[in-house]
DNA sequence: TTGTTGCATACATGCAGCCTGTATGTTATT
DNA sequence: AATAACATACAGGCTGCATGTATGCAACAA
């Protein structure tokens, strides 16, 4: 007799192994680092062998950018449904940095996210990455927030870079167990302080 | 008979192959990254034996450090230098921030000390490290501020390390090929919303 | 002072284990 | 039958350590 429920169409196999993969090495990267996590051991977790993620990856650099994906599209959706767009400028700022911060308490995602994806991928193959992902909701927030009249305008990419890269070491100091408190209220000080200055003291404004 | 240019004391050799080997790591770990330099190619570079690396270091990531340490010590020199005590509160924020972007150009150093460094250390030990040397004179510069009422007051590790991070992050784009002046802007942008915005309520401006 | 003796330091060499990427073989799907 | 999806075997390289060797050094002796 031929086991009857192993009979599966190729596309699934594919898709279900490569989740496998992905699954396992999302789980060993974020408990150890990339660096420390060999092959091996990838696919012993995720229940295949080496040449099973070798047929879906080109190497082990592409599976953690698999895993990097997967992990940034989970946190711009965590942010975005926390800030939705009923909220004014600021307040929808707020919240999506309250909900960036909380996201990344996940363990493992700091490193993953934030010190092995840049060294590993690089610094402009994660930006492309975050540009489509978590960024984005962050500079269509200030973008907002300029048409709105609540922030000086500034050039939006610098601004947006600059900022998210505020809030990635705010929440790798708070997972190392600085205060959150304080990196918070940091945080919105910076963005409070692009707020227009009121008219009588006019502030020398980077004109160009 | 014995050469004598070659009688050179125990002191002198551990100190001259420790400083060969730095700067043939530092060459190797700038041009290509930590991952992709192996330690027979530096050794290589340096003229000595694997056997001398494993003697005056742990293992490879100890000679990274010490690379990494006499890089960052190198960006502070270079910091301090051009930002003196003459300066106001914020034209010597604004100096040291040139001069911080300035020695940041220099090649690989970006990737060493930022992308590879806090990867390969740890952001612990990143930050131990730049404690000690780059983010000193920033700490201080802000605290400065606070002091002369230029500033308002805001947790002062907290500050120090989420604009070490713009500074950081506008590195790397630069060195990606963004515009400086635009990340200059928003840079002391952010710095500049930070002095006490006289709000309709609030307290009396130090005038200026 | 000079020479000798004993030990510590500074290396060089060889080895063991692991890992990555590829090439080849086998099984399941179409 | 052809192709995709795997499994297995292999080659090359790298890291860390263990062992071997030469050089510096300090103390003591003559």
């Amino acid at each position: 007799m031929q086991q009857e429920s192993e009979r599966r169409s190729n596309r699934d196999r594919t898709e279900a192994t490569r989740a496998d993969l992905i699954r396992a090495a999302r789980k060993l990267f974020t408990e150890n680092s990339y660096a420390e996590t060999g092959t091996p051991e990838i696919v012993a977790e995720a229940g295949v062998t080496r040449g099973a993620l070798y047929h879906h990856f080109a190497d082990k650099q592409a599976l953690f950018a698999a895993v990097v994906e997967q992990e940034a599209a989970a946190v711009a959706g965590e942010i975005d449904h926390a800030s939705p767009p009923s909220l004014s400028a600021r307040d929808a700022l707020i919240a999506g940095s309250d909900a960036y911060l909380k996201a990344m308490r996940a363990p493992g995602r700091t490193r993953l996210l934030l010190l092995d994806g840049p060294a590993v991928l690089g610094r402009a193959a994660m930006d492309e990455i975050d540009n489509r992902h978590g960024n984005r909701s962050l500079r269509e927030g200030l973008v907002a927030a300029m048409r709105a009249q609540a922030m000086i305008r500034l050039p939006v990419e610098a601004l947006t870079a600059l900022l998210a890269a505020a809030f990635d070491r705010a929440a790798l100091a708070i997972e190392a167990g600085a205060s959150g408190e304080d990196y918070r209220a940091v945080l919105i000080a910076l963005m409070d302080g692009l707020s227009p200055a009121p008219p009588p003291s006019k502030r020398p404004a980077p004109s160009r």
